[in-house]
DNA sequence: TTGCTTGTTGGTCGCACACTCAATAGCATC
DNA sequence: GATGCTATTGAGTGTGCGACCAACAAGCAA
């Protein structure tokens, strides 16, 4: 009795294995990085053999692009929902910096910063950076252009708000891997918020309302 | 009569030799990116063999961070020399963001990019981001004050003020990989200026003046 | 039950990497 | 010109990677 690996073979269709890979490289993504999407590590995660990951994509590289667009598509659609029902969008607006500047969004922010440098050197992630810097960018933009029609936000051009927004994000994002988040300055952690209330025509404080569920 | 590689051995001094190694893995690192040090590039780089690299630095870690350490030192002295003569503190700031909003920074963009991400690896490198992030907001809050104190800007917090404006420039070479850094609007590229001019308390234009020179 | 499609395996190849160490040869010194 | 120190080489070790492919077997269809 073989009582180490039984080795015994489960069977799925493309469709549902395919997925599973893609889970589990986003998932290794998030936790350990984009260069630690190995065809031997995923194997192993989902316990098949190395050759059946390069079955699915022969090119690695796609796989990673795949991996981080899984990733930063889903945290998106949690961050700013793509059909806003119900709340304001300050409400909304208040939401996305309570999630975004705390720590639960620090493994985001390594992912952002891993994969704007590993772009440098796989075309296929660098395509998919870029369709989801885009897709984050129209996302804000259209919360923003929204509450300017609804008279809460005022501003002379909603992308370049947007844009303020998330290069303030990125660059708070950047000292992820040096030092805690937590030590420094309260109105630098804020600035975020600070940025957004000014270029929104807000008063102060107005994003960080208790009230954000 | 060998015409390839004759293997003429020439022999340094260890301080020689050792400045030699970090100049080329510097330049590798600026050009090409950290991951590209490996103890065969910068051999072959000096003609040498991997074995003597290894003698100078028996773990590469050390002369990434080194050669990290050296690039972005030289760049920050370039940018705001320790000891600033002659011109105030409203033109040494222009010339700043003269250079620090180039096309010309984008390779100090990249590397501060790679060294921010790798740094989540090497511990080594790691501590030298540190002291290099301590050093340019050091410098620069360090000019904001001479520039307060002068009479030239006007802020509550220097240290604040010199960080907000790292942010951006953070911010901004985030997306060095992606994008030209040419074709989005001008608004967005002069963010980090006018985020100056607003924290420092000038006027719009302050920073943009002709004569950096 | 049989047959067949095809998802999956196991093994292998070549490459690039960091690191080690005894042997070699520049070169300063005498 | 001989000597000794030591900077430098050459050769080798082990690891992990992506990619490739013939052979195998799971499970659906007949």
């Amino acid at each position: 009795m073989p009582s180490s690996v039984p080795n015994k073979r489960i069977r799925k269709s493309p469709a549902a294995r395919r997925a599973e890979i893609v889970a589990a490289a986003s998932a290794v993504a998030l936790s350990e990085g984009l260069e630690c999407i190995t065809l031997r590590r995923i194997a192993e995660e989902l316990a098949v053999r190395p050759g059946l990951i390069s079955h699915y994509f022969p090119a690695v590289e796609d796989l990673v692009a795949e991996a981080y667009g899984d990733a930063v598509g889903a945290e998106l659609d949690a961050l700013l929902p793509a059909d806003r029902a119900g709340a304001s969008p300050t409400r909304h607006l208040a939401r996305f910096f309570a999630r975004a500047t705390g720590p639960a969004f620090d493994d985001i922010s390594r992912l952002w910063l891993n994969a704007r440098h590993l772009s440098r050197y796989r075309p296929a992630l660098r395509e998919r950076v870029a369709v989801q810097e885009a897709a984050w960018r129209d996302r804000l933009e259209s919360l923003i252009r929204d509450g300017v029609e609804q008279g809460e936000f005022r501003t002379d051009d909603p992308m370049v708000a947007a844009i303020q927004i998330l290069v303030v994000l990125d660059g708070l994002g950047m000292l992820v891997n040096s030092a805690d988040t937590e030590d420094d300055p309260p109105a630098v952690r804020r600035l975020p918020i600070t940025t957004a209330e000014r270029e929104l025509g807000l008063a102060e404080g107005a994003l960080t309302a208790a009230d954000t569920d």
